[in-house]
RNA sequence: GGGAUCGUAGCUCAACUGGAUAGAGCAACUGCCUUCUAAGCAGUAGGUCGGGCGUUCGAGCCGCCCCGGUCCCA
């Protein structure tokens, strides 16, 4: 059904143009998309407000004398003869009113009660079909496998997740990719240390976790580097032969990346998010370099007096780029050349989104530029979804400086916060499961916390904060979500006198309603931004929304217990509609529903 | 030097992409647990939207020039 916004952008633009033609202005013509809509700051201004600004010069009235006509327009029966009801198809009948310079909708309330009661509780609730039909690919995390995850990728992955969720919750058919580099330099290193002072031992003897197995060896190299001054030769010489494929090497080599993919899996499986494809760069490292040499032919790239393959990108002012060294190796940007087409190829995506932090961002437009003067015409469907840093209260993430954030141990000290947070209110026996419950409300406080920003900026971690439950975060959405299930739960076990009538859409129109209802049937048109826009936070925000609006509305509106059952079951009724909300966008945000808490 | 990006309440962030009185949450203060979970609710206080000029009926949002933070490129 035609969202009810452009449903009336449709009748204000059929008056708009009617009234022209009554001022003897003909040629003026106005369609839906000449119509800007708003939503009134306040309930008692209606359901969507028209600014008639914009008309004033061309109809050489005051906006306020505009919209009074068009009010009369909508009143009166007919203009040239046709009906005015049927000018226009009325899936969600109204009223319009002139208020000041604006035209104002008022809705028929019982329909969209009927409506949102009755869609709310389809699995489809919160779904539309804006994307159908488009592929979209989404390649997000892109791990090193020389330690493990830190605060930067939490980041990343919960944006790719819930972006493609909600990709996907828009009609699209999404496929989530994620290339793990376990190729360079950097795994060399930790090979290095491992051969210098691991003496054979695995993850197990040492009690680690693999990837922090790993990443020990990693931060080891530096000691190796002040015992052995020629330890970055030796690490140069290790991806040589890893290059020619030397089998000791190369089997070291698997034995670690094992170890380090092992451990970054089961931290995807505990932040539950997940991929339809893993690529691996040994695999795409070497594509691309016959596009590039390919290019040069063709003259799209030149070759320096260095020798090495370039690109003049100097017209867009992002300057002269090397594409392939001199003695022909690859570099990251010949690589992602190669993937991209190699990707193309096997699935042809309408679109393809990155994931990666902001500093890439000249590297994506060049690549971008690249792929589109090879001739890709695809090339114009790359996204960079480019987010900004995580910062900390001191300032940047090094390694060096042991300022990382370790994705594992953040969890961890969640999950227990959570659980000490449990046991305090009293709840452990009403969430049976306190270490389950715990680890659900540590990864909605998390993932709520990353995605409620929007993506393009760099964002401050302040731990204390983020360990806080309270106030605009998950658990607080969770807890609605959890009161929600258990007014239902009640009601199903008997409670009250709501099975003793029936719910009728016209109890729930007062104004005492009518802003959580209005606000419930915004899920869809929601979803609709967020994908569009490739912001989870906007939908983020509006999960506080509703949660907030029912927190004010229950309280003042008892639900199982009303002199009249009609009253308690329509309610109810709405209780149900509030669920479904939450527990949709929740499952978008990566924030886990919770029916007790 | 060139490019990108950000600057909104003491702090962390919004503002439906140019519209009605710039909103939330922390922190502070005041109330509310014998009634569907107080991880809550209601209220008070807090603003020169970095600065200036311009565009127009209208600017936190668009343009230009400064100031400041961060990142990228040789």
């Amino acid at each position: 059904m035609e969202h009810y916004v452009d449903q009336w952008k449709s009748v204000v633009a059929a008056h708009l143009t009617a009234l022209a033609k009554e001022k003897g202005l003909d040629s003026l013509r106005f369609s839906p998309d000449d119509i800007i809509a708003e939503t009134p700051p306040k309930p008692e201004l209606g359901d969507i407000g028209f600014p008639m600004f914009p008309y004033a010069k061309a109809f050489h009235m005051a906006p306020a004398h505009i919209a009074l006509a068009v009010a009369n327009l909508e009143r009166g029966t007919s203009y040239e003869g046709r009906d005015v009801q049927d000018a226009v198809a009325r899936d969600w009948p109204g009223n319009i009113k002139a208020v000041g310079p604006y035209l104002n909708v008022y809705f028929d309330r019982a329909h969209v009660v009927e409506y949102l009661l009755a869609h709310s509780q389809e699995t489809s609730w919160g779904s539309i079909p804006a994307f159908k039909g488009r592929k979209v690919m989404v390649e997000f995390s892109c791990p090193n496998t020389n330690k493990p995850l830190h605060l930067g990728h939490l980041r990343n992955n919960v944006l790719g997740e819930s972006l493609s969720r909600i990709i996907a919750a828009a009609g699209a058919e999404v496929k989530k990719v994620n290339l793990i580099n376990d190729r360079g330099i950097h795994i060399c290193k930790s090979m290095l240390a491992y051969l210098a002072y691991g003496e054979h031992r695995s993850p197990e003897d040492e009690g680690l976790k693999s990837d922090h197995f790993v990443g020990k060896y990693y931060v080891l190299f530096n000691t190796l580097k002040q015992e052995d001054p020629e330890a970055e030769q030796k690490a140069q010489e290790l991806l040589q032969k890893w290059e020619a494929g030397d089998p000791e090497v190369i089997a070291l080599w698997g034995k670690m990346n094992d170890w380090a993919i092992s451990g970054i899996t089961a931290t995807y499986r505990r932040q539950q998010v997940g991929f339809d494809e893993f690529q691996f760069e040994h695999d795409t490292y070497k594509l691309g370099k016959e596009e590039v040499l390919d290019g040069l032919a063709r003259g799209i790239f030149y070759r320096g007096e260095d020798g090495a393959i370039w690109i003049d990108l100097e017209d867009l002012g992002l300057g002269k780029k090397v594409l392939l060294r001199k003695d022909g190796t690859s570099i990251y940007i010949t690589q992602d050349i190669g993937t991209a087409i190699m990707r193309h190829k096997t699935w042809p995506f309408d679109e393809l989104i990155y994931v990666v932090a902001s500093e890439q961002q000249y590297h994506f437009k060049v690549l971008f530029e690249v792929l589109r003067r090879l001739g890709y015409a695809w090339a114009s469907n790359l996204y960079h979804l480019s987010y900004g840093l995580v910062n900390l209260p001191s300032g940047r993430m090094k390694t060096r400086e042991g300022t990382v954030v370790d994705a594992d141990d953040l969890i961890d000290e969640l999950v227990e916060l959570a659980a000490q947070e449990i046991i305090e209110k009293g709840r452990a026996e009403a969430v049976s499961d306190v270490r389950s419950v715990a680890e659900k409300i540590a990864l909605g406080a998390l993932h709520y916390y990353l995605l409620q920003i929007s993506p393009t900026k760099d964002m401050l971690y302040m731990p204390e904060q983020s360990l806080s439950f309270t106030g605009d975060t998950g658990p607080y959405i969770q807890y609605m979500g959890a009161r929600a299930s258990s007014i239902l739960r009640k009601y199903e076990q008997g409670e009250g006198n709501a099975d003793q009538g029936e719910a009728n859409p016209g109890l729930l129109v007062s104004d005492a309603d009518w802003p959580l209802v209005r606000l419930l049937m915004e899920l869809p048109s929601t979803v609709e931004q967020s994908a569009r826009h490739k912001d989870p936070s906007i939908l983020a925000g509006y999960a506080h929304r509703v949660a907030s609006e029912f927190s004010a509305w229950y309280r003042d509106n008892p639900v199982l217990n009303n002199e009249d059952p009609n009253v308690s079951a329509s309610r109810v009724a709405l209780v149900r509609a509030v669920q479904s909300t939450l527990r949709r966008a929740s499952e978008l945000l990566c924030v886990p529903f919770l029916e007790a808490m």
